[in-house]
DNA sequence: GATGAATGAGTTTTCATTCAT
DNA sequence: AATGAATGAAAACTCATTCAT
């Protein structure tokens, strides 16, 4: 429990697949961004830590993003791509819409749990780039239709149920990271969020509290 | 609908009940701040600002607060009393926790609507100040229990439930103050998280989108 | 060792003895500027903290001293009179000239010793006003004329002799009130002090060493 | 006699030798804040002060140092070096470990004299940074223990012999710069200083009023 | 004589960004 | 492509002092 590993978020490029410097110099900044965020915070980072951490000086930085926002762009870029390829394997054993929002929700109050301060970037992040709530928003989008289509799911508003999942895993998240919250409490609100959406109370439980691939 | 008329924080001091200079002060800076803090975003506020608003100088703003974080404080705690002051007239008239919790919800998802600037303030306050966020929680908690008690909801985890309330209506806020939304989205909001609470679907609904005192 | 008792400057007024208000007040806010100064440094120390000490406002700081310089000045004047207020009762046990600037120089080293705060604000003080210095280096020369017209002391400059007593005892004073010193220190530069005088090395040092009056 | 001439503290750098553009900087920086430090005094500086008499912005100050404390200490650091490289020309001429101490004592009166502003700064600089005291502390006790071997300082306390040889000299040096002393101050305390090593008196002033290699 | 709210110039420090090398 | 010194506006906060009550 909280061994505060960061999920790696930049795999070695695969052997043989030699990048071109540019690239390589730019993915080293990304990584070394993420690392800086999620221990102090996005807000509290100066773009010289940035720089330093990466090995590089900060004219390097300004070589390859024309503002602080624009690096976070790119984190915010990498941590969804990150996201979205943690969760395609698991999905295959999946096999209800149900299932698939329960992991979907556990994975990000996990994190929380497992990687706080991970939790803590993507929530910074969610904070300050409206592109990547949207890009999230799109994720949860994807499955929740699964859902109603299979008739699991009844929902009459989907942007009020979208509001709903989203607002209440990253509320779930926070409390979690900050380490108020009983082991039970990701299964706990992932199940009171299947609930809202028309799961029955039963199943909600038993599905949220099944174990489930993560990341 | 966006006629963004800030709540009156102050009331007008009844007639006759002079008060002393201090306290005087004290109130117009935290209107000041509040003015400010919601048109321009709490981080992007300067102390002089507040200073010039109240139209005293930056030397009394620190007089009365020590730091930036003490004036915060104090408006979130403004900002909690006011609504609870706003709150107490209307809630006679419910009789049910759901229409209690209804109420509350909808009372900030519809002040995102009608002023959002002023939900802004509120969503920048609870991102900044705990304890702002643990007074808010205290007061859904109460009504989420009183409807507990009532049987009206089904609940296994106060905590999850109180993450899920709070969460979404957040979301829901920031998404309707963006001006994204259409104007049953807070309904909708309401209903779903009635949902998660146990009411029954058509319950949740038509409790939801009922006429209900606002503030 | 080292308890920390500051001197009491400010004897209670013998009985019956009622000092006007005024006089009251202005005693009270040099001790506090004495209790204060002592702990934080007189440079560190803010003028509403003297008040705060004291029970007063800050305006009646300023009605008793027209500025922080002149309360600086205040306080110096009341060391150096309660200086040698303490110095007189033990004077007549001592014969000579040497044992009289013995028993003066160790008693502002030992003053470091159990009191380093009550050392710092002479230190201090001294740095800073120069009357102080000038009444300090009244009080040495007369004991130094003192030995020299009883032959005790050969000096060829009395200025150069007094630069060399002041200076050594304030750098002890120092040195000891950081806690750096053994505890024979103040004996040991009190007799080197005294063969700079003329005195016998081996006199010097038995008359240092001498069990002698303090304050 | 007060030709109030600095120390050249930077000697140009020897032809062909351009330094790097950040030590270059630094250089000027120091020099800058000697230069205001010893004008105004340490206390009285502001770092935009030294900024502009670098002629740089005050962003540049901070690039080099850290905070007022940093500089200062750089300025220590300079000051101690300059001395040490000052003294070492002469010191070959000198054959005693007496005629050593006491144009080291002489050297520093001396400046007093002929610059006040620089003792000033001396002054000022040993009561605010350790470090400093503790490297000219070292100096001395080189001397000294020269002294001591060669039999021609005999001292009970070493550390006593220190505090006596700094504190007068530096008690010396403050009344020197105040222009308030004969012109044979320096020699008559430095002879003091040598009584106090246990040098007879005769040789003492001997020696300390010859003309010795200054700076 | 005491109060204490208000003043406001002044201080240190930060940091995103530029640009000559 | 990388360097990294320099920028300079702006921020938070301090504190001796004044003056109306």
């Amino acid at each position: 429990m909280n061994m505060e590993r960061l999920p790696d978020i930049l795999q070695p490029t695969p052997a043989g697949t030699r990048l071109p410097k540019r690239e390589r110099t730019r993915r080293q900044l990304i990584a070394a961004a993420i690392k800086i965020f999620s221990a102090r915070g996005v807000a509290a980072t100066a773009m010289p830590e940035i720089a330093d951490a990466a090995g590089v000086t900060i004219g390097t930085v300004y070589n390859h993003f024309r503002s602080k926002a624009e690096i976070v762009s790119a984190v915010a870029v990498t941590i969804a791509e990150t996201i979205r390829a943690r969760s395609a394997p698991g999905r295959s054993q999946l096999q209800s819409g149900t299932e698939q929002m329960a992991a979907g929700c556990r994975r990000y109050l996990g994190l929380a749990a497992s990687s706080p301060s991970w939790a803590r970037l993507i929530l910074d992040v969610a904070a300050i780039d409206p592109a990547f709530r949207k890009t999230i928003t799109g994720f949860v989008a994807t499955e929740l239709r699964k859902g109603v289509k299979a008739g699991e799911f009844t929902v009459d508003s989907e942007a009020a149920a979208l509001d709903l999942v989203i607002g209440a895993t990253m509320e779930g998240m926070r409390n979690i990271a900050l380490g108020k919250m009983r082991r039970t409490h990701a299964a706990q609100v992932t199940a009171t969020i299947l609930r809202a959406l028309g799961v029955p109370p039963a199943q909600a439980r038993e599905v949220a509290s099944r174990p489930l691939p993560l990341f």
